[in-house]
DNA sequence: CCTAATACCAAACAATCGTTTGTTTTTCTT
DNA sequence: AAGAAAAACAAACGATTGTTTGGTATTAGG
């Protein structure tokens, strides 16, 4: 009379992982809104009523992307920082690492800096609570440069802001997302006036 | 027998003006997806069916805000940047005259911001277009500063990407919008490392 | 004053949306 | 092999979406 904790574990083929992916793939081109259940469905041979059966609703699915989406940027980001000791060279590799996953490495970077919270009210404050939770690293990488306190934090918004807008107009065919991270960086390393004045 | 270029002028208490103000007040808070053509109706006491007399569709009544906010902002960053001679200055100027009506003056500005131009995929060339229109000034007043080619570009899609991105966390509280678009600039002006390394 | 264009109303249309329900198939465990 | 849970199908539901159509006041110009 063994005690009901009674689950099993779920398939071998489960498809849920297919999901994701393929949600993720679909949003992070088109947005979220433009994105019907229809459309993930067909992408991945289901029904669209069958996707209730691995998330409660399409918010709910979007969460989940959303923090896959951070669980696996966050992942690269702090491989890339770890391998650096001086403080800049770690906030570069950290930028480098956050473009190349934004840009070409995973859809599902792509959708958490793509979809605003804003657009989901029903879910919004998690999806925000789960972006605070990434940037949250660049705090620590930026304050460990020991600058006032005050600049940090306007540091830290200036360099996202401008990573992440980089999305809007980067085109395979030109500078390399590494490329890219670096030169923006460098617009905070290095004055603007010239020096002669 | 008078050539049929009949046209009368458009009635004094034309409501069109009326119904864009009301529109760029909603989609500038919920977004463009999550505002219904109902939801423009009832905020202007009219039919949803009555809007298509003055619009075509929906997505050209975005167009129509989206032109309204660039022509907007435009008018006073630019009357803003003309008020001083310094190059630097001028950019200043720019920079705060750009939050000011990003962050509380325009709702028809934030939409310009705020709406993806990919999120509207029918349109999406003629958004991109309005707004590759406005950010030339900035590429222009950038130019004067005499940095090496490369980096002008850079230059400002860091500085426009931190800027915008306020939009993102900015709370009427704290930091005065002018403020913040000194201090986003202070960061590309000032090098991010301490002098004596 | 008359007429024609303007500016709206009223009501519906067709399509699509996210979601639910009942049933069936597939897979794992015993 | 048998039973049970997992994972999908098939089909529809109700709501909402952008939009169209036909009619009706209102208003400006000749």
């Amino acid at each position: 009379m063994a005690i009901t904790t009674s689950e099993r574990a779920p398939r071998q083929d489960n498809r849920r992982q297919h999901l994701l992916d393929a949600a993720a793939g679909l949003i992070c081109r088109r947005g979220y809104h433009a994105t019907s259940m229809r459309d993930i469905g067909r992408a991945t041979d289901m029904l669209p009523g069958s996707i209730y059966y691995h998330f409660a609703s399409k918010d709910e699915l979007l969460v989940a992307i959303y923090a896959e989406g951070v669980r696996r940027i966050a992942e690269r980001v702090d491989k890339a920082a770890a391998r650096a000791t001086d403080p800049m060279k770690r906030l570069e590799a950290a930028c480098v690492a956050h473009l190349e996953m934004l840009l070409t490495d995973s859809d599902y970077a792509q959708v958490v800096v793509r979809v605003l919270p804003e657009d989901v009210p029903a879910v919004s404050v998690r999806l925000t609570a789960l972006r605070d939770d990434y940037e949250e690293r660049f705090r620590r990488l930026i304050a460990e440069l020991k600058l006032p306190k005050a600049r940090q934090r306007y540091a830290r918004l200036t360099l996202l802001g401008g990573l992440n807008s980089a999305q809007a107009w980067y085109r395979p065919g030109g500078d390399s997302p590494a490329r890219i991270a670096r030169r923006v960086l460098e617009c905070l390393r290095e004055p603007l006036e010239v020096e002669s004045q």
